[in-house]
DNA sequence: GCATGTGAATAGATTCACAGCG
DNA sequence: CGCTGTGAATCTATTCACATGC
């Protein structure tokens, strides 16, 4: 459902609500700040339960609280991070997404001269090591920073160990079994759909700049 | 439109191939390499003309240049990154999208301990000295990597000099005029996104156990 | 005969518009 | 009176199914 993929954007506009002490909030302004129509975020919201009062708006609070909860925030999430090259090492200090539920517990590689590096806190540990960490850390989230070639490979162990969910960086699409939950953030994907768009707008200019 | 966010999936399946000397493809094939149905491969590309062969498929080099030429990858595209903390040195050292198009050509920050470090074969610059940076080396992207408050900041000051495509790391929602491409990559929500379907996953095994 | 290209059918997401409640 | 919640309408995307052409 595409509404998931907006309960993050109102969750954080909800924070930043709390944040800045306002107690309820109208659907037109939090669609404005999560840059989608009103509408849109009475139809997201009905969603997850009637938590509106007509005439008013919400409750910013109980939102926050109900959003978290249908998100799954209430629960621990530990991530491993597999390929701790330059994105990994970035992954692992990037403190943001430690805020809610997430937080890296484990980095995994299996170059020798990485093995046992300190970053971001912590040592990081072979690849073989990981059925043994899934039990003790129950480790929940995959997150893929290796070279491509390896990605499929990698994915395989995660899901092999017991990982159900796996957030893959690397520029392949990757096979998982229908019960694992995959996302992808591909660098050269986004950049290539840039690039489409500013090639369109030349055109677009040039056919201008053509009927004069 | 939602092809273009397939094109680039489908033109590295085609360098793939390439590489595999395969010199003919089917939908059949793409589609499977690309993790979608052969009916919609065969409509994208459709999109860009007909350049099957029917009952033999397609040529792999011939619809590679077409599907590069789509994007715009003909075209040198070169990239800033603003904010030079652990994400933005990942991405300027991120060799992975040198290939195609576009390279980075310029890093900027505006913390003095940052401003003049060299980092992947760049001197970092500072934030000021953005708009004759774009002149100079006709800057097309600009890669937003700075914290969430100052994102926004950024945002106006590329679209001020003349940057009209943007892709967003920091978690939040930027607002940029209509003719400016903007795209996001955001970390948490991706991960919200998967703890969504992990919880979605347990309540489903919950309500298994609790009807035997 | 085999695989493309495409109209028609379906599914899904978004917007509109307004009834209904506080 | 204002703002939610939602059915209906619209728009977009995907899949199906087959006529078409090599």
């Amino acid at each position: 459902m595409a509404t998931v993929g907006r309960l993050p954007v109102y969750l954080r506009a909800l924070a930043d609500l709390t944040h800045a002490r306002q107690s309820t909030v109208s659907s037109e302004q939090l669609a404005e700040r999560a840059g989608v129509n009103a509408a849109m975020v009475r139809k997201d919201l009905s969603h997850l339960g009637s938590y509106g009062t007509r005439g008013a708006g919400y409750d910013v609070e109980f939102l926050l609280d109900q959003v978290g909860l249908a998100l799954g925030l209430d629960q621990d999430c530990p991530v491993v991070i597999v390929g701790i090259g330059n994105l990994g090492r970035a992954l692992a200090n990037y403190a943001g997404f430690a805020s809610r539920g997430s937080r890296v517990a484990a980095l995994l590689d299996l170059r020798p001269e990485v093995v046992g590096q300190m970053v971001g806190g912590l040592v990081v540990r072979h690849l073989e090591d990981l059925d043994a960490l899934v039990k003790t850390e129950g480790l929940a989230i995959g997150m893929i920073a290796t070279p491509a070639n390896a990605a499929q490979e990698v994915a395989d162990r995660l899901v092999g160990a017991g990982v159900t969910s796996v957030l893959n960086f690397a520029p392949v699409v990757l096979n998982v079994p229908s019960h694992v939950g995959l996302r992808q953030i591909d660098l050269s994907v986004e950049l290539h759909i840039l690039s489409f768009y500013r090639r369109l707008a030349a055109d677009a200019e040039g056919h201008l700049a053509s009927s004069h």
